[in-house]
RNA sequence: GCCGGGGUGGCGGAAUUGGUAGACGCACAGGACUUAAAAUCCUGGGUUCCGAAAGGGACGUACCGGUUCGAUUCCGGUCCUCGGCACCA
C-alpha cells in the first residue's frame, strides 16, 4: 500500500461500496437536528452525464458531505426528469420507444453517478415519465382548471408545411424544418394556459426577499416580470363591417394620446384580417401578414429590424380628440405583449417615427421639451415634458397627465388607468407524445369536462407510431383518442395535447420530501419538515422559466391546499446558478464536437481527480475553461498528498495530533506549520460556509501541504511529530468533502475504523492563527516603497515614525514636503509629499 | 434588439470592507536524482528601462474619463464577449 502512487481504479469502488452499505444520507425528519435539504437540478436522461452534470453535482456532492460533517440532518436527493423532446427525436431517428430509451439512459446515468462518488438517498429517486408521478401532475392540473387557473386560448405554434406538425423552436434551424429543410412558418391552435400573470405582483415583490439569491438572477426575474403602469384606452372602428367595435390598447404614455397619429396591430392580431376583409386592401394584408409569419421574434423586435406595415382599410377614433385614425397591420407589434395593438405617436416614439416617416403619417407633436430639442419631424422626443395640442389637457406636465387622462377616460367609458406586465401565461399544450397527457375530455355537448380523479392517471398508449409527421402521435391513437364523456357518457374525444416538461420540474422538490409513492404526491408533514429547500443549485440559463415556474407552483400548490399554510411561499432559501463548461472557448456540445468524457476521465484519472479539477479551476457561478492540462494538475496535487502520508506515515502513526496550548509550542518550524495548519482550517471553513468557494479553498489546503513538504522532523522529535500529525491529518479532514475516496483510503492508514465522512469537522484553534509580527506597507503618494516588519502591538504615532526612518522611504521624501500622513493601523502608512 | 453577466501575466484564476496586483495551479526555464528518459523533489519568473551584479526606476487589471492620500474594487461613457428571450432542458 505504500506505494509511490495511488490506484483510484482500486481505491474509489471500494469506498463507494462501502458507503451504499453504510446507508449515507437515508434520512428521515428529525426532532433538535438543524435540517439542510439540498438539492441539484435534476437531470434529462440524454444518455450519459456531461461536464455540465459534473459540475453541478460535484458542487452539490461537495456541499452536502461538508454540511453533514457538520452535524445537520442532510437530505440530498435525486431523480430524472424524463420527459421531453429528444426521446422524441431518438424515437423518430431509431425506431425505438421513447420509454425503453430513457429508462436505459436512467440505468446508464444512474452507474456514472455512483461512480463519481456523489451520493444521494436513492430511496426518493423519482422518474417523471412514470404514471405515479405524473398522476399528481394530471390531477394538479384539473385542480388549477377548477379553480380558473388554467384555461384554452388561440397561440401561435411554429408549424411545418411539408411535414403537416408543429416544431420546436430548437427543431427550427434557421427558418427551416430539422427534417425536411423546408420553410417554417406559424399557425394558430388553441393551447392551454397556466395563469402565471395571476401572481405576477407576488412574484415580483417575493424577488426582494429572496435574499439568497443572486442579484442577477433577480434582477432577470423582476425584467421578465416587466411591471410598467400605464393606461388601456379603447379606439372605437370608425368604417367598414366591424364599425363601432372598441379595440383596446396598453400604452404606458398616456400623456401622447392626442398625438396619435395611427394604430399599429400586430399581425397575428384576429382583427388585422377581419378588418381588411371587403376592402381594397384585403389582398395586400393577407399577404404581408402571411410574410411576417415566416420572420422570428426576436428579429422582429430588433430595434434595427426594417419597420414595415400595411394599410388594413379601415380608420379608429381618437378617444380625446375624435379624429379618425388609419389602421395599419406593422411587423414590429407582438401579439404577446399588451393587446397586440398599440395606438403610434410619431412624434414621441423612436419605432412610430421611422415608420410614420417610411409611409408618410403626420407627425404631430403633444408634448414639448422644457430644453432644447429638435423638431419632432426630425427625431422624436420621447422624455416627458409639458402637454401642448392636446386640448383640455394643454399646459399639464406629463407627469399630471399621466394621472388625468386615464381618469378622465374611465368617466367616459373609454379606458382606465392599468398595470401590464411582459409577464405571459404560461403556454403548457406540447402538441408531441413523450409528456404527461392533459387530463382532460372534449365533449360535443357538455363541452371540455376533466377526467374524474377515480380515473387517474390518463397513461401513455404504448401503441403509437413516431414518424414526426402529422398531428400528434396521441391524436392517432383510436383507443386512447375516443372515451364517452364523464358527464353525459356521449361519445368523447380526449386532449390529445401532452404538457409542458416545466410541470414536471416545478414541484419535484416536494416528490422528493417523502419516499415515492403511488399513494399520495406526497406527506404535507414531510414538506413541513423539509421545506424550503436551504440550498438549491443549477445552470444559469434557468434564470427566468424554471425558477420563475417553480416560484408560481409553489404558490398554487400552497394556495389549492397542497402545502400547509405556515410554510415559506418561497421554494428555495438559496441559490448558486453555476457557469458553464467550456472547451475550446465554446460551450461544450456535441454538435460542436468538443466534448470531454467523463467516463474516459474516471477511468485514467479517478474521481476524485475529477472532482477537484472541476472546482477549482474557477469559481462556480463563472464559465469552466477545460484544460486536460489542469486535470493532469489535480492529478498530480493528489499524488503529492499520498506521498506526503506515505512519507511521514512511520513518523506519525504512532504519536497523537498535538493538543498541548499553542504558546507552549517552542519550536520554530513546527509553530510555523501549526499556525499555516490552523490558518487553513479556518480558510478552508470560511470558504466552504460563506459562497462556495472552493477554488481557494483547494488553493489554502495545497499551500498547507506545501508547508508540510518543507518541514522536516527527525524522529527523536516528538512535539515535532505530534505537529506533523495534526497537520496530515488536518490535510486529510478538510480534502474529505473534495476527494473523499482518497481520504478515506488515508483515514484507514492512520489506524482509524470510523468512516472519514462521519467524522466531525475540526474548528481551527484561534490562539494558532494569529501572528505576533506583521507586514506593514509603507507607501508615498500611494506607491509602493517599503516593507516593514513590526509587532502587531505598535501604535500609530509610532508606527509613522517608524515608517518615516526606513531608508528606502527617506531616498522618496528627500526634499519634500510632507503634507499628509495616512495610517491605517495593521496595514499601511502613506506619505502624501510635494 | 431587449434583459442579465463577464473582460486581471503565455493560460485557468487570487486579491473577504477602497489599502503590497498576480496567491494557488497549468505551461515554460534552470537545478537535483538517474547510465538515460519518465516520474519525483527544489528554484525562478507581469512588461520594460538602467546596472556586471546586488539593486533601482517607469508602466501595468479591455478602452476613455472622473472621485480619492490611495481604484482590479466606486461613478460616467465606449468596445468586445457570453447566457436568456417564453416549444431544448
Amino acid at each position: 500500500m505504500s506505494s509511490d502512487i495511488f490506484d483510484h481504479r482500486q481505491i474509489e469502488p471500494k469506498w463507494q461500496e462501502t458507503w451504499k452499505k453504510a446507508h449515507f444520507f437515508e434520512v428521515q425528519p428529525e426532532k433538535g437536528r438543524p435540517k439542510y435539504y439540498i438539492l441539484e437540478m435534476f437531470p434529462y436522461p440524454s444518455g450519459t452525464i456531461h461536464m455540465g452534470h459534473v459540475r453541478n453535482y460535484t458542487i452539490g456532492d461537495v456541499m452536502a458531505r461538508y454540511k453533514a460533517l457538520r452535524g445537520f440532518n442532510v437530505m440530498h436527493p435525486m431523480g430524472w426528469d424524463a420527459f421531453g423532446l429528444p426521446a422524441e427525436n431518438a424515437a423518430i431517428k431509431n425506431k425505438t420507444h421513447p420509454a425503453k430509451w430513457t429508462y436505459s439512459n436512467i440505468a446508464y446515468m444512474k452507474r456514472q453517478f455512483e461512480r463519481m462518488g456523489w451520493l444521494f438517498d436513492w430511496r426518493r429517486e423519482a422518474a417523471t415519465c412514470s404514471a405515479d408521478y405524473y398522476k399528481w401532475e394530471q390531477l394538479f392540473f384539473i385542480k388549477m382548471y377548477e379553480k380558473g387557473l388554467a384555461y384554452r386560448k388561440l397561440s401561435t405554434v411554429n408549424w411545418c408545411p411539408s411535414c403537416n406538425t408543429v416544431l420546436a423552436n430548437e427543431q427550427v434551424e434557421a427558418g427551416r424544418c430539422w427534417r425536411c429543410e423546408n420553410e417554417v412558418t406559424t399557425k394558430e391552435l388553441v393551447q392551454w394556459f397556466l395563469k402565471v400573470t395571476a401572481y405576477a405582483e407576488e412574484l415580483l415583490e417575493g424577488c426582494d426577499k429572496l435574499t439568497g439569491w443572486p442579484e442577477r438572477v433577480k434582477a432577470m426575474q423582476k425584467h421578465w416580470i416587466g411591471k410598467s403602469e400605464g393606461a388601456e384606452i379603447l379606439f372605437e372602428v370608425a368604417d367598414g363591417p366591424k364599425r363601432g367595435t372598441k379595440i383596446p390598447v396598453f400604452t404606458t404614455r398616456p400623456d401622447t394620446v392626442c398625438g396619435v397619429s395611427f394604430m399599429s396591430l400586430a399581425p397575428e392580431h384576429p382583427l388585422t384580417l377581419e378588418l381588411a376583409q371587403g376592402t381594397s386592401q384585403e389582398a395586400k394584408v393577407a399577404e404581408f401578414v402571411e410574410k411576417v409569419r415566416k420572420v422570428d421574434k426576436i428579429k422582429r423586435t430588433d430595434e434595427n429590424y426594417e419597420k414595415e406595415g400595411v394599410f388594413v382599410g379601415a380608420h379608429v377614433l381618437n378617444p380625446v380628440t375624435g379624429g379618425k385614425l388609419p389602421v395599419y397591420a406593422a411587423n414590429f407589434v407582438l401579439m404577446e405583449y399588451g393587446s397586440g395593438a398599440v395606438m403610434a405617436v410619431p412624434a414621441h416614439d423612436v419605432r412610430d417615427h421611422a415608420f410614420a416617416k417610411k409611409y408618410g403619417l403626420p407627425i404631430q407633436e403633444v408634448i414639448h421639451s422644457e430644453t432644447p430639442h429638435p423638431s419632432v419631424q426630425e427625431q422624436a422626443f420621447t422624455e416627458q415634458g409639458c402637454l401642448v395640442n392636446s386640448a383640455q389637457f394643454s399646459g399639464l406636465s406629463s407627469e399630471e397627465a399621466k394621472q388625468k387622462i386615464p381618469h378622465w377616460l374611465q368617466e367616459k367609458g373609454l379606458g382606465k388607468p392599468t398595470v401590464n406586465y411582459k409577464l405571459r401565461d404560461w403556454g403548457i399544450s406540447r402538441q408531441r407524445y413523450w409528456g404527461a397527457p392533459i387530463p382532460m375530455i372534449h365533449c360535443a355537448k357538455c363541452g371540455t369536462v376533466p377526467v374524474p380523479e377515480k380515473d387517474l392517471p390518463v397513461i401513455l398508449p404504448e401503441d403509437v407510431e413516431f414518424t414526426g409527421e402529422g398531428a400528434s402521435p396521441l391524436a392517432k391513437s383510436e383507443k386512447f383518442l375516443n372515451v364517452p364523456c364523464p358527464k353525459c357518457a356521449g361519445p368523447g374525444q380526449r386532449e390529445t395535447d401532452t404538457m409542458d416538461t416545466f410541470m414536471e420540474s416545478s414541484w419535484y422538490y416536494l416528490r422528493f420530501c417523502s419516499i415515492p409513492s403511488a399513494e399520495r404526491p406526497f406527506v404535507a408533514e414531510d414538506v413541513k419538515y423539509w421545506c424550503p429547500i436551504d440550498q438549491y443549485i443549477g445552470g444559469i440559463e434557468h434564470a427566468t422559466m424554471h425558477l420563475l415556474y417553480f416560484r408560481f407552483y409553489h404558490r398554487v400548490l400552497q394556495d389549492l391546499g397542497w402545502l400547509p399554510k405556515d410554510i415559506s411561499r418561497e421554494p428555495a432559501e438559496k441559490l448558486l446558478n453555476q457557469g458553464i463548461v467550456y472547451k475550446d472557448g465554446a460551450k461544450m456540445s456535441k454538435s460542436k464536437g468538443n466534448i470531454v468524457d467523463p467516463d474516459a476521465l474516471i477511468q485514467r484519472y479517478g474521481a476524485d481527480t475529477t472532482r477537484l479539477f472541476v472546482l477549482f479551476a474557477a469559481p462556480p457561478e463563472k464559465v469552466l475553461e477545460w484544460s486536460d492540462a489542469g486535470v493532469e494538475g489535480s492529478y498530480r496535487f493528489l499524488g503529492r498528498v499520498w506521498r506526503m502520508f506515505q512519507g511521514n506515515l512511520s513518523l506519525i502513526q504512532d504519536v497523537q495530533p498535538y493538543s498541548a496550548a499553542h504558546s507552549d509550542l517552542n519550536h520554530v518550524d513546527a509553530k510555523k506549520v501549526r499556525t499555516k495548519t490552523h490558518q487553513t482550517i479556518q480558510k478552508v471553513t470560511a470558504d466552504l460556509e460563506q459562497d462556495f468557494r472552493f477554488n481557494t479553498a483547494i488553493s489554502a489546503i495545497m499551500e498547507l501541504v506545501n508547508e508540510i513538504y518543507g518541514f522536516k522532523v527527525e524522529l527523536s522529535d516528538q512535539v515535532g511529530r505530534q505537529v506533523l500529525r495534526e497537520s496530515i491529518e488536518s490535510v486529510v479532514r478538510l480534502l474529505n468533502p473534495f476527494a473523499p475516496h482518497l481520504t478515506e483510503e488515508l483515514w484507514q492508514a492512520l489506524g482509524n475504523t470510523t468512516l472519514l465522512s462521519k467524522e466531525k469537522w475540526v474548528d481551527h484553534d484561534p490562539s494558532a492563527v494569529e501572528l505576533d509580527v506583521i507586514t506593514i506597507v509603507v507607501q508615498v503618494n500611494g506607491k509602493l516603497r517599503a516593507n516593514l516588519m513590526l509587532s502587531k502591538h505598535v501604535d500609530k504615532d509610532a508606527l509613522a515614525q517608524i515608517a518615516a526612518k526606513d531608508p528606502k522611504v527617506q531616498g522618496h521624501l528627500e526634499g519634500k514636503e510632507i503634507i499628509r500622513t495616512v495610517v491605517v493601523p495593521g496595514k499601511l502608512v502613506n506619505f502624501v509629499v510635494k
